[in-house]
DNA sequence: ATGTTCAGTATACAAAAATATACTGATATT
DNA sequence: AATATCAGTATATTTTTGTATACTGAACAT
């Protein structure tokens, strides 16, 4: 288990090792913007087709999904498969490295949960 | 634990609780962004006075590092002492909340780690 | 032949995030 | 009196991200 807390650098001391950065902004990368985890929800629980895409992630247009998508696949987050059939079918599947971005998600679940209890301790009184 | 997949919501079954949701935007609103993240690990190795978080966070701006810490403060994730001294002193502290994200950057290194490895396996013979 | 579905693309625009550059005001130092 | 430090603020601009609206082209279906 890596330890940010070791490795975030300073002027004495351990560096934080340049693959630990390059893995942390690949993930910042796949959980940062508007629509990208919408978009990993809906895949998660099935959803594979741009139009059921479209219509499940609300509001999205689909220049912006095309264009989430693109980026999804060219991060290995999500495959694209082309079904030759009439009409033509095509699917989009999370990978194994999309399937697991959700244990990064919990975490974030996880944190943001505890945090908003310890916040809301903090409150005096009259506000909570 | 939570667990992410079985509340991202659907058309039939489990919604994803709105706490969940609100958990998880309180999470992106302190990683996302171009310089939350490297004040965190300044703050985290103990650096603490605003010229000091400029220094050490390369090429930040004033104007964003005032901004940046203002809504970290805001969000609990940063306390603002003031020492009335002179001249002034002005100490940023992580919370318990800000010392605690380390735990999702982990998971998120975690993740970012295995994926690299992943994407590297799979990568034809030529280009690896 | 007209309309419908699927899987998008094209063009223009608006809003949000980040940068560049200069400045302030209080106190202390030389 | 001039200079330096600390902790920022002010104004303008650029870059990035997201939105709005309309359109395309292939293959059926009526």
């Amino acid at each position: 288990m890596s330890d940010f807390k070791d490795f975030i650098g300073s002027d004495k001391g351990p560096q934080c090792p340049r693959t630990y950065i390059l893995a942390l902004t690949d993930t910042l990368n796949v959980v940062s913007g508007k629509w990208k985890l919408p978009i990993i929800a809906a895949l998660l629980r099935g959803v594979s087709r741009f139009k059921d895409l479209l219509d499940s992630t609300e509001k999205i247009t689909p220049r912006m999904l095309s264009k989430e998508l693109k980026e999804l696949e060219m991060n290995s987050i999500v495959e694209r498969k082309v079904y030759n059939q009439t009409p033509v079918l095509i699917e989009y599947r999370l990978t194994k490295s999309g399937k697991d971005i959700a244990n990064v998600i919990d975490s974030m679940i996880d944190w943001g949960l505890v945090h908003r209890t310890q916040v809301i301790k903090k409150l005096p009184e009259s506000l909570s």
